[in-house]
DNA sequence: ACCGTGGTTAGCTTTC
DNA sequence: GAAAGCTAACCACGGT
């Protein structure tokens, strides 16, 4: 950050108590006030789907070791996955070059 | 495998024709008979896995816009949930240590 | 660079005979003139370097070999190790978020 | 682990009392006595080593970048590298096969 | 002797 | 354009 003095934002609506919070343990929702209630809350949503992120390299993983309990090498299987994503992402590029192309010459 | 013999395991009851190939446009189901198809599900859970998980990449993405939007900064967030992961895993790690240690004395 | 124009860059003032060159082997360090050359040096280094990392990698191993001769466990060692480590890295970056902070709030 | 009770071991000269343990504040050099002592310093061993290690790899980046300053693309110098390396381990693996012809027919 | 696991590293993406 | 964080391939070790 060089200049930036707004990472911890003043609520511009600030004028309601901060009254009734409650127990909360350890985080501290107050230092900021209402801003630190928005921050916590934007940081377990955060920390929510990360959690979902890595369930689903875990189910990943273990499609690759039922896989290979099948007899498919892993490594193969990888390399066969990359070159359709390659060809996905080709394709998609040359569409969106198409799309150029046509934007180009008029053709809506 | 030594030297990648059958990373592409032949279905043991490979009597079947595999004639009928045509067009062969990106699925080559049966190439490899039975595994073909297998070998093609597999493929496609985890590309439908990997597309979940980037779904979910994309969400992260956004919920830290949203929260630049309104006014903090990234950087000391992500900073932040660094470290609260970094806690967590601390946490693990000196447990799985403790055990480690029981278990080097004796202690079941 | 948009698309790797110049990744072998033509040495601008190109007007030196590359005549002195001796045996060489098997690096091409005329086909880009002197550009090759600095090349060639450039790679060299870097091999050289990763060759002392090599061998400290080995050296590790072999502590660790030894530690393991005199009877502790190695496992235990690297988690020892490891924790250690995040210890580290936890102070680093909780001083780096404490910059942030301040900075933050104009502390500077 | 499975029933490794030696990962911890007893010094074999273990005939000194461990009586004067007091602040054991971070480094607990006496919990296993001697053992521990000996503990400590594979311990410091290894992160010296680490830390050796840790500096050779900045180097290496300091060169890439200087490289990259004059112009050259460091993604392809990586390419050269990579390549070289699986050339010289291409060439030790065939020396070896070598070997073990000769070995084979007698020609020690 | 092999497999599985965890750690490591390099490359890519995104940020400033 | 440089720097950092993230990701995914790689490798080596320990366990079975």
């Amino acid at each position: 950050m060089s200049d930036n003095v707004a990472n911890f934002p003043q609520s511009d609506t600030y004028d309601e108590a901060e009254g009734t919070r409650g127990a909360e343990s350890a985080t501290p929702s107050d230092v900021g006030g209402v801003a630190g209630a928005r921050l916590k809350s934007f940081i377990e949503r955060i920390e929510r789907l990360e959690q979902e992120k890595a369930a689903l390299m875990e189910d990943i993983k273990e499609v690759y070791a039922e896989a290979k309990g099948t007899g498919f090498d892993t490594k193969t299987m990888r390399k066969i996955i990359s070159l359709r994503k390659m060809d996905r992402e080709k394709r998609r590029e040359s569409e969106e070059l198409l799309e150029l192309y046509k934007s180009a010459i008029g053709m809506y």
